[in-house]
DNA sequence: TAAGAAACTGACCGTTCGTGCAGTCGGTGC
DNA sequence: GCACCGACTGCACGAACGGTCAGTTTCTTA
């Protein structure tokens, strides 16, 4: 397998699970089984190699988000969205852990400035772009709250409430959006 | 003043702007004009003055949450807490970023853990008692809602979107509440 | 198959971290 | 005025950090 790709992905769990900040990059060679050298190699720095697993976490999230929007009616669009957004919460806890830990950290956030911007205008304007056709008049703080609630949930169920009631919730909204 | 006090003060704003990791007890002493030792002396140890600082954001937010609830109807309740929530958000940043980082950053999450199950345990348990009064065949799933939209909009208030519409989201869910 | 480029190693460096500890200082009770 | 105590200082220590670099191996290509 190639060293950089396994890099990559040994570094994405461990800095989900332990936090940037908490895991030196010592752990993360011995882990990945190369040596210190080979991370300077490919991403020159450490912040380098987190701008990498941040970039490679956007392109996931915008597959979720780019989601054929002609044929379908709008609300009908909603629930899709929020199925794969529960499925994926559901399925890789992990994910958003570390999208939640690095945009929330000062240091993080910062060393991430502009891809964060980035990306989180790109949610908002597909987002944006369902509701208009729903309600023109309040689709901006309608979207808003939408993309929010969603951050919420995800929020209370990682890291929060240890018997989130997560099916029930995603119940309750898809029947609000429907 | 009491050094103590000072010393708690600093490193709150300090452990808010720069994140619990990334503020070394060097810079905690030298902004508060005391020497590394009184730390030790205090709180035994940085986890220590973490706790410290966590169980006193507590007591603001028990504050925020116990309200007089005897004498109201429920929905003016819930809308008394959504006034407190949005000033208590527009006057103090920090307050929520601290708060967001150290539950988010596995690390302090694991230091402050039992702190922060009671906590969240009586933000749920005094939510429910208002959802109750309303539909108490949906309030557990309508609490949790209810807490995850304020803090994604917290979330989204603070590290997302620069431009965050905060008056009309709290004009539009107050609404929605009344 | 030669030779240059790229991948990769591991020892090493300078720095910084949290903590421990010996010791100073001022106040308080006896 | 003596004994005591908590507040407080500041240095020193060992550990751990990210990053560097000279050198080795593997791949590429002509």
């Amino acid at each position: 397998m190639n060293k950089r790709e396994q890099l990559i992905e040994i570094a994405t769990r461990l800095f989900s699970e332990r936090g940037y900040e908490n895991t030196p990059l010592s752990v993360v060679c011995e882990k990945a089984n190369v040596s210190k050298g080979l991370i300077s190699h490919h991403f020159k720095s450490k912040d380098g190699l987190l701008r990498e697993i941040f970039l490679k976490t956007t392109k996931l999230i915008v597959g979720i988000n780019t989601i054929d929007n002609i044929n379908q009616n709008p609300n009908e669009q909603l629930v899709e969205l929020l199925e794969s957004f529960f499925s994926q919460l559901e399925a890789d806890k992990l994910f958003f852990q570390f999208n939640m830990n690095v945009i929330v950290q000062p240091n993080t956030r910062e060393v991430l400035d502009d891809l964060i911007k980035e990306r989180s205008s790109f949610i908002f304007k597909k987002t944006k772009e369902v509701f208009d056709k729903i309600d023109s008049k309040n689709s901006l703080v309608k979207s808003h709250m939408f993309i929010a609630e969603l951050d919420g949930i995800a929020l209370n169920y990682l890291g929060v409430y240890r018997d989130f009631p997560l099916k029930q919730i995603k119940e309750y909204i898809i029947k609000k959006y429907t």
